[in-house]
DNA sequence: GATAAATTCATACGTATGTTTTAAATGCCG
DNA sequence: CGGCATTTAAAACATACGTATGAATTTATC
């Protein structure tokens, strides 16, 4: 770049750029909003998306990482805040789930933008989401998925996957539904619908498998990676 | 039009552009498909579309009742055959779940390609479908909702909706899990997945209510309709 | 207050979009 | 044969796309 240039407040480009991304991202999808239209609602310059994140694909990730990442770190801390005060004693699966569900309804209910946007994209993301998103869930998954183990030791750890993908697809309806119904937000209704949901889903991790699990045995095929356990 | 024009096939020019549009659309989105590339890998000339179906849009529409047609019709089939071979007794959830979930899955399994495409675009269709989808499904939802609250007494009918819509939810994230996978067919694998799908809805609709349903009044708000029971 | 770095600006580039319009070419039915 | 529906190729339509450019302007540092 030459020199010169106009800023008008300190940084805020960045931030209105996100938050259009998130809104318009998740009411049109990817392909379905262009730089001008973007650009025009953040009221900001069409060349901004470019200078503060290189490429729309760029931008589109961040608008997903920057949500995820804070929800990501607060299961760990619930999760690890539950074990804690466990004292040893296996988690029951209802406060794993709880752990698992809380936060991403959290943010869900103060970001209506963004679960229409998880539920517009994260079921089927553009492929050059994969890495970013592969490399924000595994580990976290990974943590969950132990902590069901050791609360249900009856269930096989490949239908424990399947089941807990099945659980994040409710969770996506579900904010689905939310966001698209509108309302003042009110604390008790919230409470008793994430309660549903965690009913839910627990009852669905924790029934009695239904195959004697050799039928099933590849659910998800083995991964090939050097470092695999 | 003048006069002119080449027939190849017969009447295969919809069906190529149905298949093409059914695979495409699946994996790249709406808007990430264009005519061009649309026509030219069903190997069918630009103008075919508008011809035949009138736009894109109806063309995507088009795509997706194909098959939801014969999914519903099937659903109600073998719930009414269900219900008769009942002899009055209500039926069990675990039945029911399956009358809902066994033909999709059925199609699902069939047309890997269109599973894709139901969890890309079902979950935030565009706006031009909401139409199409619900004129093809509220029938269907209406009768399934009757038979579980038939089933299951105890457990009020906004939560049964609810939790219904979680169920679709976890469907479509197995839809996409499976059809990503990509493997022989396999009966018996797939009969055991379906039976932890179905398990698992099952569960998760028959567990008692984490509330004491006042609180959850309005899940769903009113719909504001002229003929409103 | 000067100098340099960071940011915003208007504009232009080449390509792709969905649709429509030409025209001629083909198969089918009566 | 005459008419009809279908398919094709080719071109044009106006509009929209994501990105790149280079100068203008603001902010930071001295």
């Amino acid at each position: 770049m030459s020199s010169g240039g106009k800023k008008h407040n300190p940084a805020t480009t960045r931030l209105r750029l996100l938050d259009a991304a998130e809104r318009l991202f998740g009411e049109h999808g990817y392909n379905g909003v262009g730089m001008r239209a973007l650009t025009e609602a953040a009221r900001v310059n069409l060349a901004a998306t470019a200078y503060h994140f290189g490429s729309k694909k760029t931008l589109y990730a961040e608008t997903f990482l920057r949500r995820f990442r804070v929800v990501n770190a607060e299961r760990v801390k619930q999760l690890a805040t539950a074990d804690r005060e466990a004292r040893g004693l296996p988690l029951t699966v209802e406060c794993i789930v709880d752990c698992l569900l809380r936060p991403a309804a959290q943010v869900g209910l103060e970001h209506p933008a963004f679960d229409k946007l998880v539920g517009r994209s994260m079921l089927a993301p553009p492929k050059f989401l994969h890495a970013y998103l592969k490399a924000e869930f595994e580990p976290v998954v990974k943590l969950f998925i132990g902590a069901l183990e050791r609360a249900l030791p009856a269930v096989p750890v490949n239908i424990l996957n399947l089941r807990l993908g099945l659980a994040m697809g409710a969770i996506m309806m579900l904010g689905m539904q939310m966001s698209s119904i509108r309302m003042k937000r009110d604390p008790k209704r919230e409470a008793a619908i994430l309660k549903e949901l965690v009913r839910f889903a627990a009852s669905g991790l924790a029934s009695p498998p239904a195959t004697v699990g050799a039928e099933l045995a590849l659910v998800r095929p083995p991964v090939k990676t050097k470092r695999n356990a």
